[in-house]
DNA sequence: GTGGATGAG
DNA sequence: CGCTCATCCAC
């Protein structure tokens, strides 16, 4: 458990040098006009403000709204067996995310159990059920993700000008730069302009900055954490920056949205104020629920250190682990002895990431996600092993259903949106995985039998199709995705211009039933092309066409012939003619995609601030290389 | 392209 | 071995 190689004195014989001097050098930077007046904000910039800014309790939150339960009964959503939501009321009764429901109920007889929505083959949708059978039933996360949306959409109506970044369903960041240096402009305009007796010019310091009431904007984390508050108060108003000045407006700014959100949504959310996101993050979770906390750059050192590192985004796995049992420590404190040549020895040259993290430094920047999602995954454990081929066809049925559903979902904010593979991926037992991929071909309407003759496909490949023999395995799980979801970011302009003609696609489903209250999804779906010539040529009444003219390529597309001389009505040849013309255009939008220069989508790293995976160059792979290192 | 690893909640 | 989801990377 102990190094006893490793002399104490090296790590923790900094005696009791103030670790603000030694290791947090950046708590209050001199800043100056030309700061306040740059318009390229960078990670550096001294009055940045982020905040990090995640949902209580999502799902349990989702579930109380949805049902109109009393925010106070504990609440809890179940996934099968277990938890996966545990409300605050409930959290007061000891239960916890992995407690299992009748667990839970034993502590809390009052509790109020939700099961998560499911759906079995040939659902339209999901839906909530009191007892779902894990054998017939797939759990959806659908509700959960649209609430998240709505959200999503608050903070950016509520917030312009801030950049915000959807971390995860229930979290986002939040950069407050821009907005706040327009209010501190707008409420302190002698900033506005460098004084005439200024020294330096634009290069001189702001004048000292006002006297901040923190009433009302949230949990001020305190300077240096005493018995005394009154000393603390004291202290705390004399260390005012410009930085907490900035910090303070973004909290207020935050706690107006949070308070909208509550009042228009019901949910209650807490956030973090900091001067980066991984403090903003860490700051979040200093009071929860419905609470918001502020991190001054003065309170870093005394927050950080006896913080537990593992805590810290992305140091909760393996390598927090590795950098524990290496130095056998728990806290940021304990690690700031570490040099950062040491620690890149061990961990590699990236492990400068967690060097800064640890003295509270982090310039990734807060930037929103061009492409929601890369991926889109719906996979079940079986609890009663797949051993028929036919039994796979019906879980990829499921499976295609949902994945249907999500894209098409994805595809009404950007309807550009298109997977460029689809993945089948099957586990036996408890470790041995396989999986096959496929080009998935563009198409406008993607139906859920056309994923699943997709998935059946690589099924087939995957493990044959000869229903009649048992499979020689058991397939304890089965997983249906997306990957390489481009949303064609760029061409975003270009292609919606194609698709602005207006209701004229209902007639796939009904030529007389026009006005059907189309949704917008299926309005962008319409394409211009020869739409409008289409939709004429359709008039009801008129003898039903058996080709049309691409007003793009000018081809005449028509009919085959069996079908134009089969004796049957005209809808079935408007129909024909209708999936026809959406086949063309598909063809045409695939070109027009593949010759769009790849803007969004190109070489942008798309997690270019998250540590890097520690790449260990070193000579002797013993020691923590082992967790770091492929064996 | 495939499989695996990592991480979050 | 909860279960579901997302991303990255070595091969």
């Amino acid at each position: 458990m102990d190094s006893p190689s490793r002399s104490n004195s090296l790590w923790k014989g900094k005696g009791k040098a103030k670790a603000t001097d030694v290791d947090f050098e950046d708590l209050n930077p001199i800043i100056t006009y030309r700061h306040l007046h740059s318009h390229n904000l960078s990670p550096r910039d001294p009055l940045r403000a982020i905040a990090l800014c995640d949902s209580d309790a999502f799902y349990a939150a989702c579930e109380q709204m949805r049902l109109g339960v009393d925010p106070a009964i504990p609440l809890v959503v179940r996934q099968w067996d277990s938890l996966i939501a545990v409300n605050y009321p409930a959290r007061k009764f000891g239960i916890s995310r992995m407690d299992r429901w009748d667990d839970a109920l034993k502590k809390c007889p009052e509790l109020k159990i939700v099961h998560v929505a499911t759906y079995k083959e040939g659902d339209a949708e999901p839906g909530y059920w009191e007892k779902p059978d894990t054998r017939t039933h797939k759990v959806s996360l659908d509700y959960y993700r649209r609430e998240s949306a709505k959200i999503y959409t608050m903070f950016k109506e509520g917030l312009p000008g801030a950049e915000i970044e959807k971390a995860s369903i229930d979290e986002a960041f939040i950069d407050f730069t821009r907005p706040v240096r327009e209010k501190l402009l707008e409420r302190y305009p002698y900033l506005a302009t460098v004084p005439d007796d200024a020294p330096e010019g634009i290069d001189s310091p702001l004048p000292p900055p006002p006297p901040i009431s923190w009433d009302g904007l949230g949990v001020v984390v305190p300077i240096h954490p005493t018995a005394d508050e009154e000393e603390q108060l004291l202290e705390d108003d004399n260390l005012t920056t410009w930085s907490d000045v900035a910090l303070s407006i973004a909290a207020e700014m935050m706690g107006k949205v949070r308070a909208d959100i509550h009042a228009t949504l019901g949910y209650t959310l807490s956030a973090g104020i900091a001067r980066n996101k991984f403090l903003a993050k860490l700051t979040a979770s200093y009071r929860k629920p419905n609470n918001q906390s502020i991190l001054r750059n003065y309170a870093i050192p005394d927050y950080l250190k006896p913080m537990p590192f593992q805590k810290i985004r992305f140091l909760g796995g393996k390598l927090g682990e590795a950098l524990a049992r290496e130095y056998d420590v728990k806290t940021c404190g304990d690690l700031l002895p570490i040099s950062l040549e040491e620690m890149q020895r061990k961990f590699g040259e990236d492990s400068i990431w967690v060097y800064e993290i640890l003295r509270g430094i982090d310039r990734s920047e807060v930037k929103e996600k061009s492409a929601l999602t890369k991926s889109m995954l719906a996979s079940k454990n079986l609890a009663e092993p797949v051993t028929k081929p036919s039994e796979g066809s019906h879980w990829i049925r499921v499976l295609a259903a949902e994945l249907t559903l999500r894209l098409n979902d994805a595809r009404e904010q950007s309807p550009g949106l298109w997977p460029k593979s689809i993945v089948l991926s099957i586990r036996q037992g408890w470790h041995l995985g396989r999986s096959k991929q496929a080009p998935f071909p563009f198409s406008r309407t993607v139906t859920a039998d056309l994923i699943a003759a997709a998935g059946d496909k690589l099924w087939k490949e995957l493990i044959g199709f000869d229903d009649s023999k048992p499979l020689p395995i058991k397939i304890t799980h089965v997983g249906l995705s997306f990957t390489g979801i481009a949303s064609t970011e760029s061409g975003q302009r270009n292609i919606e211009g194609f698709f602005k003609a207006p209701d004229s696609m209902k007639i796939e489903e009904r030529g007389t039933k026009r006005k059907s209250s189309a949704t917008t999804e299926e309005c962008a779906e319409s394409t211009a092309i020869t739409a409008s010539r289409i939709v004429k040529d359709l008039d009801p009444g008129a003898s039903s066409p058996t080709y049309f003219d691409c007003g793009r390529c000018g081809k005449r597309m028509s009919l085959p012939d069996d079908i134009c001389d089969a004796e049957v009505g005209d809808d079935i040849k408007k129909q024909a003619l209708a999936v026809l013309h959406t086949a063309h255009e598909d063809f045409h939008l695939a070109l027009d995609l593949s010759r769009m220069p790849e803007e969004g989508t190109k070489t942008v790293k798309f997690r270019p601030d998250p540590p890097k995976k520690k790449k260990v160059r070193r000579s002797e792979p013993g020691g923590i290389a082992r967790f770091l290192v492929k064996k």
